[in-house]
DNA sequence: GGAAGACTAGGACAACTGACCTAATGTGTC
DNA sequence: GACACATTAGGTCAGTTGTCCTAGTCTTCC
């Protein structure tokens, strides 16, 4: 016996690895049904479109970072611990950006291509860094300025990401991580 | 009478703009036939291949941003005039990157999603920026890290183009030229 | 065991894709 | 005018796409 909502629930997981892999509009049923092993047909009792997959896909993803983002607050940890913790994604997760890019930019930006409707949905993932980062740097003391800091991290690994991804350079990611990390050190710490 | 390759010129003018505006896979033969008002057919007598087409486009960006660079090379300004030039793009092509991202990283992103083999002569693009920046800062008295500098505007310009885009914010583009333009002033400049 | 509903398989559909072909037209040269 | 060649239009092709439909199976509950 199947658990309910398992079929859908392996769409979806299959649906985000392929549109990270391979872009949302390279994407297509065939390719979903085969790592699933499901017919095509079968689709439309679970989603009545693509787009329902896609709305389905910037759903998980938005779940997964906020619960990703709750995880990093844990005791005894500083704000900039959990900003650290933010920039070594990079390394974490650099056997994928290596060769598929950051999932929210990419994401974004091709949305943003196709003017697809969801593209708001997608920027969203990039508000809730916003948020959390910007939260962060409050609690460091910088009350104007909290969000442009935000901001400048946010854009600053967002490159990272993209260079590294296209020079497929290692060190040079360590190195701009360190960069960040120091530049982060030198920030001032202002107690209430 | 038509001047020679004025077709195929138009084919690449009208291809550039839709692979930077839709994308690359995204773009089809019809919507260049619209746009260059020639029937379908009439592609293969001067490419081969839809990839055929996209090469040329890359060839020509290639040209084009090496004069580009060039130019910038005017008497009478010194390197951080000429790297301003380069930050002060994203306010230049500030109402196409807002709705399109920057035309070089997207389009890496792009064909590196697709595993597409011009991959890596599209990634020639940035290595062309790179390379004069990297020999700005040279001239900046930068031996040893020149080319770290070079890939560290490049990454931040990148990311704030990405964001940019995704938030169409303006005012936040803004003010990280201003922050890259007041890090490039405090850079030592040292004389041989 | 029988009814109701969740789930699935597999086929069919029209639309579109990049690719290819051939016939026709234009252009320049001798 | 005759010839070679460059250029073009328009049709055809097989393959793929997202969508939809129907018939059938499985599960659950009475």
């Amino acid at each position: 016996m199947m658990a309910q909502g398992t079929t859908r629930r392996q769409i979806v997981e299959a649906a985000d690895d392929l549109f990270y892999r391979q872009g949302f509009e390279h994407t297509s049923f065939a390719d979903i049904a085969r790592v699933v092993d499901i017919s095509r047909g079968n689709f439309y009792h679970h989603f009545k479109s693509k787009d329902d997959i896609l709305d389905a896909v910037i759903k998980t993803r938005l779940d997964r970072t906020q619960h990703m983002l709750a995880d990093w607050e844990e005791e005894g940890t500083t704000p900039k611990d959990r900003i650290r913790s933010y920039i070594k994604i990079l390394l974490t997760n650099w056997s994928m950006i290596k060769d598929y890019g950051c999932p929210v930019g990419t994401l974004c930006t091709e949305l943003a291509k196709l003017n697809h409707a969801s593209k708001t949905e997608a920027n969203k993932i990039f508000t809730l860094f916003r948020v959390w980062l910007r939260n962060q740097f409050r609690q460091l003391g910088h009350k104007k300025d909290a969000d442009a800091l935000a901001m400048h991290v946010l854009s600053w690994s967002q490159g990272v990401a993209t260079l590294g991804n296209a020079f497929d350079d290692y060190k040079y990611v360590k190195q701009e991580v360190d960069k960040m990390c120091a530049w982060l050190d030198t920030l001032s710490v202002r107690t209430k």
